[in-house]
DNA sequence: CTGAAAGCGCTTACAG
DNA sequence: CTGAAAGCGCTTACAG
């Protein structure tokens, strides 16, 4: 007959191991209390009954559901993916669970979402983007559960970055192109409300446009968030604009919709029109032709988040801010202008 | 002086509302047993005291978590994280919070990962492919919770289905290459170790091949997940295999990276190459030329394993199983050989 | 329809 | 280094 070792709980180990209860509970969460023999007779008779700690137990007498909580826009952009991917798996050697949700692109209404992590026990919460819902800075203001904010630098938040400057990265793209000679520019934006990240791309690439004196300052285009919009975005941009030569994609999603309206219209790419992403999408190399574009730091972003909020979980002061560099990858998508203007 | 509504548990509520305790509980929980009106009020003083229900307390005395587990190879296939987004959404409704865990394509090894989920108190758990883990088919054994698999619909297998025949998808791609002429083929497959989805549409694709008389049911290659993959799987094939009219390939990530080797070798798609894909990824339709492709019902199947997993937990029963559809779609990447053999 | 009482499985001062 | 006791915040028989 098959020796199946009876499952029991705390109180079963300790009987088992002729101990009391409060020496098995250290035997695990207090290790150096313990005598180290004892330890490993519990250990032993622990592993032997298959004990498993209750975490509900757990959590409602220490006060602590090692829970992570992470609000994201979506797990359909393989940026948040990865970067989740990391933040989850440095969380997971610790101990802590993560929990997901996803809540869109607007930023102004994720109240629901944090206060649904928090009611779930999240002991720490990561965001993206600058938060501007009013009722998440009340809860920030009251709450002791560190926030860190990623894939933007908002100057003056309640809620500390680890991410990078937007507009910087922005900067650096066009002014690579009006290097290479572009004076009539378009960008294809996502949705700027409740989001920094668009704002400070559009405002930098305004800038640059501007101090340069090329035209295209106006010529922000958004039509959603998926690759079709970045084909109706080119659309509306070539049937209005018929003189752009360079285009700024806020993501390289909107590119390949670029990309596929170019072919559909017998526009070159790069020999009629520029274009360049943003985020370096495992797709991006493999495009044809091949896309200039910023990569940006999504496992580095994931990781240092969740070490800044790992060490505010122990400190008990507020998780430290990083700013994170991009890097402007040029491939064959971005090429000086055929006709000067 | 602002009035802040003071935060308390469940007996401050009890007590602001003249209760008693359980009162409270039922109010929440059982409302049907409650008088309208002392319900009304408790509601109002819980709304107005802010109060929130202690997932761990309630967990740790009803014996119900309210958590559902998920074990996905990875978020990083946007099929993936499109199913898991409509999965956890049902479930949110329902009350649920859904903590995912990423474990890779090898499901010989999932063990660890579904211990975590029973661990953290699972209700229920859903998984992708047929479980080819011995040690979780003793948990299985063991356990109450129902499990629910996804993405492939395994013949007499411990865990309840809600997927597809695989098998006959690429059963589908391949007579439509057949079909249009083709005699030398080639597949760019995933491992097969510990995962039958391969398994299934290697085996499916051979035995075409077998039928019909062609040729490549032994070129069968695989150089890892990604879309880099992909490209060093096409370089091998054409290497190897010059007279090679047909591919298809066992994800349109792969196709991407046979694209894009394609146009590294001046290889035409589908004049000299006809290429097909499986999953119909977002970009599929926007390649160049648009990818031929299986279209899996990713929405439904995540909407559907949730009701199956829903339903179980009601009724106490296991799982229901369902096989859904997969649609062949035909696009630009798929012609006729250019030179009969 | 409501309340008093017990208890879910742990951890943690407190005492030794 | 170890144990006895209390108690985390709820829910649930049980009794009325």
């Amino acid at each position: 007959m098959q020796e199946r070792p009876k499952r029991g709980g705390l109180a079963a180990v300790a009987k088992a191991a002729g101990v009391s209860p409060a020496t098995v509970s250290r035997a695990f969460n207090l290790p150096e209390l313990v005598n180290d023999a004892v330890r490993a007779r519990i250990l032993a008779v622990a592993a032997e009954q298959q004990y498993r700690p209750d975490p509900a137990a757990r959590a409602l007498r220490s006060r602590r559901t090692h829970m992570i909580g992470v609000a994201l826009p979506t797990l359909d952009y393989s940026i948040f993916a990865r970067l989740i991917n990391r933040f989850q798996s440095r969380f997971a050697e610790e101990g802590y669970t993560t929990i997901i949700l996803t809540t869109g692109f607007d930023n102004r209404n994720i109240h629901d979402s944090v206060q649904l992590l928090l009611d779930r026990g999240a002991e720490a919460v990561l965001l993206v983007g600058a938060v501007e819902d009013a009722k998440v800075n009340e809860i920030l203001a009251e709450t002791q559960v560190p926030f860190v904010t990623t894939y933007s630098f908002p100057k003056g938040s309640a809620v500390p970055a680890v991410g990078f400057d937007n507009g910087e990265a922005t900067q650096a793209a066009t002014e690579h192109l009006l290097a290479l000679g572009h004076r009539h520019f378009a960008m294809i934006a996502g949705l700027t409300d409740g989001n920094d990240r668009q704002r400070d791309r559009i405002a930098a690439y305004r800038r640059c446009l501007e101090r340069a004196g090329a035209t295209g300052a106006d010529r922000v285009v958004c039509h959603g968030f998926d690759m079709a919009a970045g084909g109706r975005a080119l659309a509306e941009i070539m049937d209005h604009y018929p003189d752009t030569t360079a285009i700024v994609c806020n993501t390289d999603i909107f590119a390949v919709g670029a990309y596929a309206e170019c072919r559909k219209r017998g526009i070159r790419v790069p020999d009629d029109l520029s274009i360049i992403g943003f985020d370096d999408a495992e797709y991006a190399p493999l495009l044809d032709p091949p896309l200039t574009t910023i990569a940006v730091p999504a496992d580095e972003m994931g990781l240092c988040a969740a070490e800044a909020l790992l060490a505010a979980l122990k400190s008990k002061a507020p998780p430290q801010e990083r700013c994170m560099d991009t890097t402007l990858t040029l491939r064959g998508s971005t090429a000086a202008p055929r006709h000067k203007s």
